[in-house]
DNA sequence: AGATGTGAACCAATTCACAGCA
DNA sequence: TGCTGTGAATTGGTTCACATCT
């Protein structure tokens, strides 16, 4: 059935976003960065396309779901769209995130330039290995050093930092149970490192970012390049 | 056991499984190793879906792209299924990957136990640092030791290794010009860490993993969980 | 003229619900 | 009886093509 609309339909940007579509919108926010940068002061849909490896139609779309920002027979105004995404992404608050675990990996999350660059602040990072508790480690763009707690300490962490973001960066052994105590210290969204499916009470977000997903999923791709082998 | 199709049975399967499918099959394929080595013999569309973390219905649609490998009454051989799958993926020929920047994430992947565990080969790494230069890494399940060499035998070693995989950890500004490198000596499927947007000719594929555009979705919904201010 | 913004058509993926088989 | 496998319905996303506005 098709009718009411309900509440809103008035304005132009009636809440609900595409997920697909915020998806990429870190894409053009990054891109117009520099393009603003380097002081250019307008794009045309095409060009902003293209430079974000997407066609012009599906910029346009996606850009229309947050309001009209553009000028026609123009282009958009750099400086002015970087601003109204990072506002729709709320980039212009920051966020407070937890690393657990500080192997390679959370050693390269800490200190990875982008992670503080863009409103994310890491306000604590744990790890279950004595030898690894105690280091000081330059998290985020300023180098700020932060001490690496023992994991019985990760609620305190979590509360005194006041994170609302969590960052699961351990073995999948230990993925779990350090998800279930993130969530019940507070924290409400998490993005998951470890190769494990964690299950967490509704209205807690998890992504994942699994290196051996990627890989295989390349693989699969790869291997139908070349016929040859027909096992 | 079951009645072994070999060759490809031609009718069910006919080419084509959709992408959003393939990209669920390595994390099936993780659960059922799991339960395989726990001795859990049969598993239901039910138990597999709820340890994967997708839907029954959605789970059965996607194997059944595959083949008809359940029985009806009963549900799926474990080491049957894993077997199948594995054979989807590609997983049963090894692939050989080079590793072009060796920082805390290229470290990080290059003893990534995953990595090596379902296939994949690190036979080459590679970075522009001189201080790094040399060095011997572990890379891998059995700690194989493997010299970093100079940005300027990248094609080298992409040749002598025989590799078809790369990925990329270099800061942005140099993926570009690694990307294009890479892919003139050889490869043909690209890993990208690097916070850029990539072009390639036809033929190759990228996928990418960018910290910082999962953190700025998480952000996206966390702000929506707190209606507090307006900006 | 030259670009945006958007309905309409199209295509992909998910969900539903049940027929079919062990 | 119980669970798989799958058409049909639905939802979500992309592409097309053009009306609209500067």
């Amino acid at each position: 059935m098709r009718v009411v609309p309900l509440s809103p339909p008035s304005d132009v940007s009636r809440r609900g976003i595409p997920e697909a579509t915020v998806a990429r919108l870190p894409i053009y926010h990054r891109v117009l960065s520099h393009l603003a940068e380097r002081g250019v002061a307008t794009v045309s849909s095409e060009e902003l396309a293209a430079a974000s490896g997407v066609t012009s139609a599906k910029l346009r779309k996606d850009l229309s779901h947050l309001g009209s920002y553009g000028t026609r027979g123009v282009g958009y105004d750099t400086e002015y769209l970087v601003y109204q995404i990072a506002r729709e992404l709320g980039l212009t608050q920051d966020w407070r995130v937890v690393i657990v675990g500080v192997g390679n990996l959370g050693h390269a999350l800490a200190n990875y330039g982008g992670f503080a660059s863009r409103g994310f602040r890491v306000v604590g990072l744990v790890d279950a290995d004595p030898l690894r508790v105690g280091e000081r480690i330059p998290a985020g763009r300023d180098g700020e050093l932060i001490e690496v707690r023992p994991l019985v300490e990760l609620e305190t962490v979590v509360l005194d930092g006041e994170a609302s973001i969590g960052v699961i960066a351990t073995p999948a052994s230990a993925a779990q149970a350090v998800c279930d105590r993130l969530v019940s210290a507070g924290v409400t969204s998490i993005l998951n490192f470890a190769p494990a499916v964690l299950s967490t009470p509704a209205g807690v977000d998890v992504r994942k970012v699994d290196l051996a997903t990627e890989l295989q999923i390349l693989a699969f791709h790869e291997q139908r390049k070349h016929p040859e082998v027909r096992a």
